[in-house]
DNA sequence: ATTTACAGGACCCATCCGGTCCTCTATTGT
DNA sequence: ACAATAGAGGACCGGATGGGTCCTGTAAAT
């Protein structure tokens, strides 16, 4: 179907939720430990189940996007600046790495590789994909003026099309 | 697992394997009605189970990026010609519209819109992805040059970086 | 020591996908 | 008109995957 898991969609949502949270630059400033939010605290601001949002803190905080504290005053908190962490990245995170088709995983996987007329397309529209989402950055997903200052832009950013002068400036 | 079905990966592989056989700027010229190949020859150049491939090409009638002919000399032929088949649809007639969220595809789905904190973005996310998509092209599947061409250009296509000089000629 | 909260993994169920098959209809050629 | 060919449409099944729950263990704070 084309589509992100569910997971991936809170755990977006999630990390979201935590940058604005801790709206500071430094999220973690190195002297304070003390993480910003709980996974039932944020199960409450997110509104889904406790277990579920436990799972996906988990996994985010395996691949070393949070930083966990156990105990009491325990909780979760971002590993990074929200400017330094990509879509791609929460995706690769949640849904494992993106690719398209099997053959974007790695070479001689599939089995119609010597009858396939298009083998190495796939990995430009794999490439071009994974770019597009780590042109984004969760900085972006919780500044207000993003939808709004790219709802008209988006329809651009392709192979094609990239003179238009107005794409210039970006944040 | 954010991967294409692997009946869209038939799909695009089947749709070029056709255009390879109808060279000609018109796959069908109007006055000859003759489809380029049938579903069992296409089941053979691509090596797939006949059925499957039916399955797939009967999808790509549906969706009018095909023609079909019954009966003996009947067959398949591209709708169009391959550089007006963008990579978007054939992924539309195969895998349904590409929505990497529910809430992409459209307002008051989702139960959790009024706790969401990034509504939004996410359909900025989804047009950047459907037009990075929306700008490749049947024809540059199939144009050898291609990959080589754009290899190392793909990681610029996103929302950054676009003034780089390099990007503006393309095919 | 007790309480809190994360870590890790087992587990079940619903859904979806890949693949096959059967029947029907349209076209061509004899 | 008839037979043969080829697509149209849909039913169907088994396996894989994802969503969600739960249980046990371990680390930190009071």
């Amino acid at each position: 179907m084309f589509r992100l898991s569910k997971l991936t969609d809170y755990g977006i949502v999630i990390l979201a939720e935590l940058a604005l949270s801790a709206p500071d630059g430094e999220s973690v400033p190195a002297g304070d430990p003390r993480p910003s939010l709980n996974a039932r605290e944020l199960a409450e601001h997110v509104d889904l189940p406790l277990p579920v949002v436990s799972k996906v803190l988990k996994a985010l905080t395996r691949a070393e996007i949070l930083d966990s504290q156990r105990g009491t005053k325990g909780g979760y908190s971002l590993a990074r600046k929200p400017e330094d962490l990509t879509v791609t990245e929460m995706i690769a995170a949640l849904d494992g790495p993106v690719a398209l088709t099997q053959c974007s995983e790695g070479p001689s996987i599939c089995d119609h590789e010597a009858t396939c007329a298009i083998k190495s397309p796939w990995q430009v529209i794999n490439d071009v994909v994974q770019n597009a989402l780590a042109s984004i950055t969760l900085a972006d997903l919780t500044n207000p003026g993003f939808a709004a200052q790219h709802a008209s832009l988006a329809g651009l950013a392709g192979l094609r099309g990239l003179d238009d002068s107005s794409l210039n400036e970006e944040l």
